[in-house]
Order: structure tokens, then C-alpha cells, then sequence
DNA sequence: ATAAAACCGGACTAATATAGTCGTATTTAA
DNA sequence: TTAAATACGACTATATTAGTCCGGTTTTAT
């Protein structure tokens, strides 16, 4: 019901490791090995990050990655928003235009909206810097 | 990642429906109906919800469903916990014996742990009455 | 140069969770 | 006794998530 992915939990995971690593550039397989996370995905994951400008990578036969920016100044919400397909906790009930089907005065949208916004605030106010 | 059920959803309407119908017992199918619900998976939460004594039934041909209890004494966890199967926001790493596979000093359980507690808190504060 | 090891990305498959269906029993008013 | 309703459990279908595979590019030690 509510529950983060597995994704998250390697992100995380990955975004401690690189930061006790320090200047050394991680590899991939150094983590997925250590923590025993399949190489493909977690790779994948990383790329994202760097895309997002989280971390730094370099190629070639000594790459790797390393931290791009302080973790205490990116928020939950934003990983969660670049692992995560922005899936809405509110998907109620509409017809092909987007009608309620609960015609005229529909009362169950609106508190559920409210709580997914009360939500996304919980994970705005945590950084990355308080899991590691 | 952080989404209600349909379930949740389709027993919010109900809950709606049968508390506007006052004395007036509500057959499922007038429900389904209504709302173009599947008549056999609303059937089982309003079962399951009458397990919980949220609503009261009545078999027969003349049967159906009333309210059991008021609606701003339950609140909004409740339902979430009858109907979703309790799964938790935190499912972090670990091997066979539920040690952490972050040895030693993980410190990614416990932030999450609290963001989960944090999300419930705020389910216990809503009312059924407020979607109603 | 070349091999090796990394990064990149898309398509594919596997596993799991959610949504919905089906068959059958039981109750009860007419 | 029959029709219409709840009750229950097993089943199937669909959607989401997790993980795999493959072909490619870039870098660098040798
Ligand atoms: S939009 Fe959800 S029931 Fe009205
Ligand atoms: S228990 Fe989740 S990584 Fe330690």
C-alpha cells in the first residue's frame, strides 16, 4: 500500500557507500557485490543518478563514481522522484473525460489529495544526509 | 510507490453510499451498479468490513448492509489495515536471519522506519466521516 | 593497437502484487 | 420451494516491479 521500492532502498544504499568512500571513485561491482545487488540494475540506477546531477562519473578503466553534490542538501523527495514512477496515491474514480463517478459532489478526492501532499512534505523535510 | 488500492477506494464509496441511505439497508448490487464496481470484489469488502464491525449485514432476500458504527470513530488506518494486506514501508536489506546486510551500523532502517510511523499517524488523524 | 573495465541504454523475461472472476453454500422473505 | 441476497474460498487475469540480456561507446594500462 505504501511501500518504497527496492530501488530506493539501493540508491540509498549506494549513496552511503560512495559517501563513506570519500574522493576514491566507487565502481559499480564494488556495491553490488559487497551488499549483493544484481550489477545490471543497480547500474542503471546509478546512471540516474548522475543524470540528476547526484553523483559524478568517470569512464574508462579506472571509472567509477563519486559524490556531485552534499547529501544534506538533497531531499528525499527528490531521489524518491527520480527512482520512483511518479505514481499518484490518489487515482480515483473517473470515466474516459475524467468525470468523477461520483457525480456532482464528490468528498473523496479532496482528503486524499491533502494526505498525499501531507506525504511528499514528510519527504521534503528528510535528506539523504539523515540515512547515511 | 505510495498509492491507495482500488479496494480502499471502492470501500470509501460504499461507506459514503451506505452512510447517505441512513436506516435503509444497501444491497451490494446497488453499489456496483451505481458506481460500475464489480459486483463480486465489492461483495468481499464489504465482507471483510463486516468482519471488522464497521457495517452490520443482514442475510435474505430482503438483506444487505447498514452501518455499524459512526464514521468519525473510525479512522481512515483502520480501513487501510482491514483492507490492504499490511505490508511495510520499510522492507530493508536483509539475509535469512533478519540481520542487516549493511553490517554493524546501518542507518538507513531507522529514517524510514520513522517516515513510516510519521505516514501512520496521519492516517489515524482522518476520519471516515471526512470522505463522506 | 588492443584488451579490459567502466559507462550507457533499450528490449526482454521473471517474479510479485493487485484486480477481478467463478462456483457453491447458506440465509430468508414471499 | 423458489428467488434473491450474503458468505467464502479457489481460481484467473492484469499490472507493476525486479531483474536479465545484449550491443554499444568511452577510457586507459599495457
Ligand atoms: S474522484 Fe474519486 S470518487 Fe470522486
Ligand atoms: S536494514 Fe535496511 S539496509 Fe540495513
Amino acid at each position: 500500500m505504501v511501500k518504497f521500492s527496492k530501488k530506493l532502498e539501493y540508491a540509498l544504499i549506494s549513496l552511503r557507500h560512495i559517501s563513506n568512500a570519500g574522493d576514491e571513485v566507487t565502481r559499480v561491482r564494488d556495491i553490488s557485490e559487497k551488499y549483493s545487488i544484481p550489477h545490471d540494475l543497480l547500474a542503471k540506477i546509478l546512471q540516474k543518478l548522475k543524470k540528476e546531477n547526484i553523483l559524478a562519473s568517470s569512464q574508462g578503466i579506472n571509472g567509477g563514481y563519486t559524490l556531485s553534490r552534499k547529501l544534506d542538501e538533497i531531499p528525499l523527495s527528490e531521489l524518491v522522484s527520480v527512482i520512483e514512477n511518479g505514481t499518484s496515491i490518489v487515482e480515483c474514480m473517473h470515466d474516459e473525460d475524467n468525470n468523477c463517478l461520483i457525480n456532482d459532489s464528490c468528498t473523496i478526492k479532496d482528503p486524499l489529495s491533502k494526505i498525499q501532499n501531507e506525504f511528499e512534505n514528510i519527504l521534503k523535510t528528510k535528506m539523504i544526509s539523515d540515512f547515511v
